[in-house]
DNA sequence: ACAAAGGTAGACCGATCTGTCTACCTCAAC
DNA sequence: GTTGAGGTAGACAGATCGGTCTACCTTTGT
C-alpha cells in the first residue's frame, strides 16, 4: 500500500539533510526513491508537505536515539556524559540511524525558511523544545540552571562541529559542565 | 565608478540574510538595488561570487561591531558582559548595522551549501575563527578554557535565539560564565 | 575629439522548477 | 467480474532560474 509513502519520506529526509531543501528538486527525490511523480502528489499535497513529513521523521528518529542514549543515568554527571559522548558519536559518523553528520537538520531547515510563522519553522522550534524536555526527564537530580547550560552547550557543540568542523566540542562541554555541577 | 558594485553587495547581503540564498533569484536583487543585470555580471562572475562578496561584507561589519563592543574590558567578567549583552541587543533588533536578527548568516549559509570544500563553506569556517581570535585578544586575563566556554555558549545563544525564539539565552550565558570564571 | 570603461533596459537562451494530467497497469474486495 | 485504489512513465504547462547578449547612453582621461 503506502510503503511508497514511507520510502518517499526516507529518501526525502536523506537527500534534504545531505544537500539542503531549496537546492534539491522533487525530481531528484523521485529518481532516488524510484517512485512516480503522481504517487508523490497523491500522498503529499506539495513539496512543503513532504518537507514537513521529513522533519517529523527526523524528529522521531532523533528523539528515539537520544532517549536510549540518556536512559539509565544515575547522576547528573552520567547524564551529561551520555549526552555529549553521544553527540561525539553522531558527529564522527558512528550513529547509522542519524546518517552522515551535516549539522542539525532543524537548524539547517530553519535557515532556509525565512518566515517564522511557517509550519516548518514552528515545527523546528517544537523539536528543540521536545529535546529539552527529554533531557529534563532524564536528569536524575532536577536543576534548571544546569538544564539551561546543557541545552545551550549542546546547541553550541552541534553548530561548532558543523561550521568549524571541530569535533572536540563535546569533550569540552563535559569538562565545563562537570565543573559547573560541583557548584 | 563602482558604487554600483557596493550597492549590489549591500542589497545582496540584506536580501540573502533576510530570505536565504537559494530561495532568492538574481532578478530580485537587481530589482531591489536598481542595477542592470549586465552591470552585475561585469563585477561578479556568478551568483556564487556575489554570495562570497556578501559574506565578506558581513564578516567585516560583524567584526567591526564586535570589536567596538568588546573594547575596554578590564576584567574577564566585563568582557563576558560586553559580548553577551551585545548579542542581546543584536537579537532584539537594536543594532542597526546588523539588521533584523535572523540567526547567524554564516551558519545559515553553511546550511545551504552542502559541499564542505566550497569557497563559501570555507569562508564561513574562517569567519568563526576570526571571531574567536577577536574575543581572545580582548580577554584581559588569558584563559583558554574560558575562551572555549565563551565561544560554545555564544554559538548556543545565537542558534537558540533564532530557532527557539528565546532571547533570554545571553543572560543565562553570563550567569554561567560568571560562575565558571570564579573556579 | 574621441576612445575606453561603465552604465542602462531588457530580450533571449537553455535548463530546471513545482505541479497537473493522460493513459495504462495491478490487484484486492465485494 | 467489476470497480476503485494505488501504482507506473512521462509529457506537459507555466513560471523562474542563472547567465549572455544586443543596442544604446554617459562619463572621464588624454
Amino acid at each position: 500500500m503506502s510503503d511508497k509513502r514511507q520510502r518517499l519520506i526516507d529518501t526525502a529526509l536523506n537527500v534534504f539533510y545531505e544537500k539542503g531543501i531549496h537546492s534539491i528538486g522533487i525530481n531528484e527525490i523521485l529518481k532516488a526513491s524510484g517512485v512516480a511523480k503522481k504517487t508523490l502528489y497523491t500522498h503529499f499535497e506539495s513539496k512543503a508537505a513532504l518537507v514537513l513529513a521529513a522533519l517529523k521523521q527526523r524528529d522521531e528518529t532523533f528523539l528515539a536515539w537520544l532517549n536510549t542514549r540518556l536512559a539509565g543515568a544515575n547522576t547528573n554527571y552520567q547524564l551529561i556524559e551520555n549526552l555529549f559522548l553521544g553527540l561525539e558519536l553522531w558527529f564522527t559518523g558512528k550513529v547509522p540511524e542519524l546518517g552522515d553528520f551535516r549539522g542539525c537538520f532543524f537548524v539547517n531547515t530553519s535557515a532556509e525558511f525565512s518566515t517564522q510563522e511557517s509550519d516548518i519553522s514552528i515545527y523546528c522550534q517544537a523539536h528543540k523544545q521536545r529535546v529539552r524536555s527529554l533531557i529534563e526527564t532524564h536528569l536524575p537530580i532536577p536543576n534548571n540552571t544546569l538544564l539551561d547550560a546543557i541545552c545551550l552547550l549542546k546547541e553550541g557543540a552541534i553548530n561548532t562541529a558543523y561550521v568549524e568542523r571541530d569535533f572536540s566540542a563535546p569533550r569540552k562541554c563535559i569538562e565545563l559542565l562537570q565543573a559547573m555541577d560541583k557548584l
